[in-house]
RNA sequence: GGCUCCAUGGUCAAGCGGUUAAGACGUCGCCCUCUCAAGGCGAAAUCAGGGGUUCGAUUCCCCUUGGAGCUACCA
């Protein structure tokens, strides 16, 4: 048997981050098995469908690597890929459940059934649809759809019994006839649910495996139904849980949770995110935690999947990014970096491979880029308190005595490489009794302007230049001097 | 409320009747060091609770608790 496998979103926004991971796996299960990959798209819902998000789901799976056999856009033998695109084959297989007493049109308005659905919860009572049109003749009830009457058309599901499936995660589940609705399997606009279409779809495109969010678990039961009435064979379920922002809630858009394009936004490299979406809810069973899409297809098992929901922590994936930024090759580094260097030093005439040296093992997102090297471009406001620190042994006094010191040495220098830097700096704490770091640290403060920074004064020295860090030094020594008095 | 599902450190998780209960992120400490990173070493931290079953339960069963999903002419 050949596997297919379907990812079947609705076009209602971003690709969110549960969803890359169902289409990822989804994916790596087809291919690992020599399977066909297959987007569809599920827009039945004509209300909540969002302009232009069928061209974002086609355009973040591409980014993500994850390229589909069939879909929309590559075309198929199964097609179209597009519900609305199908709409008029699904009535056909609704009308076949209805001669079988699976399904029966139903004529009760919104308005009828809101009435109704009211009284039972003011009473106290369970909802369910009371089977209403059920009681209506077949020929009155063909010859009230004729007339052209609203309808839609619903499951008729039995009164007593349980109806089951086996899911290769969660294994037997099943639940009691009685407590499931006769849901409406074709809505008034002639357009199937959820609850149709998947089914239909499922067959008629030869699906073998589903993948899915567990908002589908409990109602796949009932799905099951649909199989046994139609004599079809239903696909293999594997319900996925769904990944979390906390403990109780999911991921989502309202509450800023980034997307998949966001996060390639805001500078988290591609590959990261994959690994690390692949690892939230699935494990390898051993402790390989770096893989490569090949990789992945190759490692992927059914078997390490886990039943409970994962929660987003942003901290690994940031730490993921990190570790992918470390090996690019420097090349790569500053293809990436430089855009990030632009925004904050543009036209400052700043050597970007130095800084990318610097840059690189210090690099966690790209977003964070800017404001760690802005200081080489505009000298930030600083307090003298950041000249003290006690392990370097330094303190303003020992600062501006440093600073003295240095800016002569510095001047002088006809070559201002870090390695002229550096010997001259600690040739001059020797010479004066002192220790490196109190020359060193009061210089890196007075050309920086920060506490911490991606390097030492002699990179940044060297990044900055002679005149620049002559001024900087001068206006350290100023700012010493107007404290002391 | 009813139905379905889930439950190992703060987070991701291994484990599948007998283990000192892996590993990773994060946290903390030490080393290295012209700061910060990187790198090296180390530490703290978990089986939700209660009943069974068993010679023996993190592991199997039940209950409780907690959480999630479904309960739409949404998916």
């Amino acid at each position: 048997m050949t596997v297919r496998t379907r990812f079947a979103p609705s076009p209602t926004g971003y690709l969110h981050l549960g969803g890359l991971r169902t289409a990822l796996y989804t994916y790596l299960f087809a291919k690992q098995n020599g399977g066909t990959f297959i987007l569809r798209i599920e827009d039945t819902d004509q209300e909540r469908e969002v302009e232009g998000a069928v061209e974002l789901i086609y355009q973040s799976l591409r980014q993500a690597g994850l390229m589909y056999d069939e879909g929309p856009d590559v075309g198929g033998d199964f097609g179209p890929y597009i519900q609305t695109q199908r709409r008029d084959l699904y009535l056909p297989y609704a009308m076949q459940l209805v001669q079988s007493g699976a399904a029966y049109p139903c004529f009760c308005t919104k308005e009828a059934l809101q009435e109704r659905r009211d009284a039972a919860t003011a009473k106290g009572e369970q909802w369910k649809y009371d089977k209403h049109c059920l009681t209506l003749s077949k020929e009155e009830a063909l010859r009230r759809m004729q007339s052209g009457e609203p309808f839609v058309i619903r499951q008729n599901i039995p009164l007593t019994g349980v109806a089951s499936f086996e899911d290769a995660l969660y294994g037997h589940v099943e639940a009691p006839c009685d407590t499931l609705d006769d849901n409406v399997l074709i809505k008034q606009d002639g357009l199937p649910t959820y609850n149709f279409a998947n089914v239909i779809d499922d067959h008629l495109m030869g699906i073998t495996h589903v993948m899915r969010g567990t908002e589908y678990l409990s109602s796949t039961p009932k799905y099951n139904l649909l199989y046994e009435a139609f004599g079809w064979q239903a696909p293999v379920y594997i319900h996925l849980s769904p990944v979390m922002k906390d403990a109780t809630r999911k991921l989502s858009k309202r509450y800023g949770d980034p997307s998949f394009e966001d996060l390639l936004a805001q500078g988290y490299v591609r590959d990261a995110v994959i690994n690390f979406i692949a690892l939230l809810g699935w494990s390898p069973g051993d402790e390989r935690e770096f893989f490569t899409m090949d990789e992945l297809v190759k490692a992927f098992d059914l078997k390490g999947l886990s039943k409970a929901p994962a929660i987003f922590n942003t901290e690994k994936l940031v730490w993921f990014n990190h570790e992918y930024i470390s090996r690019m090759s420097l090349d790569e580094y500053l293809k990436m970096a430089t855009p990030w260097f632009d925004a904050a030093l543009a036209g400052k005439g700043i050597d970007y491979r130095r800084l990318a040296e610097l840059m690189h093992t210090r690099t966690e997102v790209f977003d964070r880029v800017p404001d760690m090297v802005r200081f080489l471009s505009e000298l930030p406001p600083y307090d003298l308190s950041i000249y003290t620190h006690p392990k370097m042994k330094t303190d303003s006094a020992i600062a501006l005595t440093a600073l003295r010191l240095a800016r002569p040495v510095l001047e002088a220098l006809p070559d201002f490489s870090e390695d002229a830097l550096k010997e001259a700096l600690m040739a001059l704490a020797a010479q004066n009794g002192m220790k490196t770091g109190q020359i060193m640290w009061p210089v890196r403060i007075a050309i920086s302007g920060l506490a911490s920074t991606p390097g030492g004064a002699t990179e940044i020295a060297y990044l900055l230049g002679k005149p620049e860090t002559l001024r900087r030094i001068d206006l350290g020594i100023a700012k010493l001097q107007a404290a002391q008095l």
